[in-house]
DNA sequence: AGATCTATTTATAGCCTCTAAACAAACATA
DNA sequence: TATGTTTGTTTAGAGGCTATAAATAGATCT
């Protein structure tokens, strides 16, 4: 077969895989998680049923790659508001990576919720070589890097490691690791401890965890940053109304 | 008809229900959240699919009745962990009973994952006077008393009410006001504080959210521990291995 | 032109939710 | 005690879902 003739079949087909993708997302932000069936999304596009099935392997797929495909984009979105201020301090630029994860969130919450919470089988069956597995860890660098070029530029407070509990020294150490060095284990500590404050107030207020007390979070997430800029020993920028 | 018949039968539908109940929840537990459907319910229990209906009115209540359960049990479990320390010191009895929260939800994955991401309609429309949302409030109150009876024993550092951003500020005034006076708005952001630290990332524990760097987050939770009693000016005991 | 590969359809099995209608057993009252 | 009502249950069935198998229409290669 004709190298050009591959070429265009493959093209129709990464075209019909984003269109049914596309259609996915459209039937999730529109009537929610239940309504992303395999049918709904074949019947939505003029295709009938089982065709699909020639394109994702089935509903748990499908999935993982809307998943994935969100991961990436919430990833890109931190990343582009990071390169806006490229000169500007790292700890500029690491303000304004947060701001965008909460901008992406709260504009998209059903999509940061499949983030965290989609539905499908037990985590432990889950491949680590999957789609949605590898944006995961694409999502964890672009996370990590400001972080990285902070403490390159002007180090942040760490914990005295022997201060550590046993345990939680041991994991740290392996996760610094696994991370090729670029981070030693105290400062991975200082890293996690503000990601999960961070990440984790916005899973709550994605998940409606907050509403019995707050009807806007915006001013509690920049409370939190102003913290976390202060535990990382840096200056505290507010946002700027115009970006 | 005579009052004893119908305590009877009265009695005979109560059991049926929490037959019901505790089957759905074997299913959960078990086979995980897809497995929890009418039709299985009914037929684990040598019920045929359409006779469950006369107990609840279809998934999304039996969904909602569970829920209601959970909640209530992790309460209780908090509640018990605070009682079993009657006479001691405030801090340690909110200790205490934060411990029992994570204790809880470490032993029961299935049913903590379902407090805060169950299954069904999006949130939107959830009746606030559905039974889940009830036991959400019962379980509000139980983490909130320990706080109380700190504040009202020896009261923790709080902001500055002026310090802190106006939208943020009435929000605090409007929940300290639907508290009923217990905690000023200046205390009510403290808890909030504490509970949005602690309760974060418990979720980001059971959701897998931190399985990229931890194995075992039990250590990172008395960390939190620490640091709050810190906040609170509290003294921080270690967990005592026995109890 | 015939063989082959690809995309798609129909047909089907088996599960699900939920409603309707039939039926049986328990009960209350005349 | 006989009868009608209430309650719990079952069968039947409509409609949707996942997923597979088999049939079919088109495009492509030799």
């Amino acid at each position: 077969m004709a190298a050009r003739t591959t070429q265009r079949k493959e093209r129709m087909r990464q075209a019909t895989l984003a269109e049914i993708r596309a259609t996915a997302r459209r039937l999730l932000v529109e009537h929610g998680s239940a309504a992303v069936t395999v049918n709904a999304v074949a019947r939505e596009m003029g295709l009938s049923g089982p065709a699909l099935y020639h394109y994702y392997a089935g509903h748990e797929e499908l999935v993982g790659a809307l998943v994935a495909d969100f991961y990436r984009e919430l990833a890109q979105a931190m990343a582009a508001a990071r390169d806006a201020r490229a000169g500007e301090p790292p700890a500029v630029r690491l303000l304004a990576a947060c701001r965008a994860m909460r901008a992406w969130a709260v504009g998209h919450p059903a999509e940061f919720g499949w983030i965290f919470a989609s539905p499908g089988p037990p985590r432990a069956e889950r491949s680590a070589d999957s789609p949605r597995h590898q944006a995961g860890l694409e999502f964890e660098q672009v996370v990590l890097e400001p972080f990285v070029e902070l403490w390159e530029t002007s180090p942040f407070p760490v914990p005295e490691l022997d201060a550590l509990d046993p345990s939680l020294r041991e994991q740290l150490r392996a996760y610094s690791a696994g991370l090729g060095g670029r981070l030693p284990p105290e400062a991975a500590h200082t890293f996690l401890t503000c990601w999960i404050r961070l990440y984790g107030l916005l899973c709550m207020e994605v998940l409606h965890q907050l509403d019995f007390a707050f009807t806007d979070l915006e001013p509690v997430y920049e409370e939190c940053l102003r913290e976390l800029a202060a535990a990382l020993g840096q200056e505290y920028r507010p946002p700027e109304p115009g970006r």
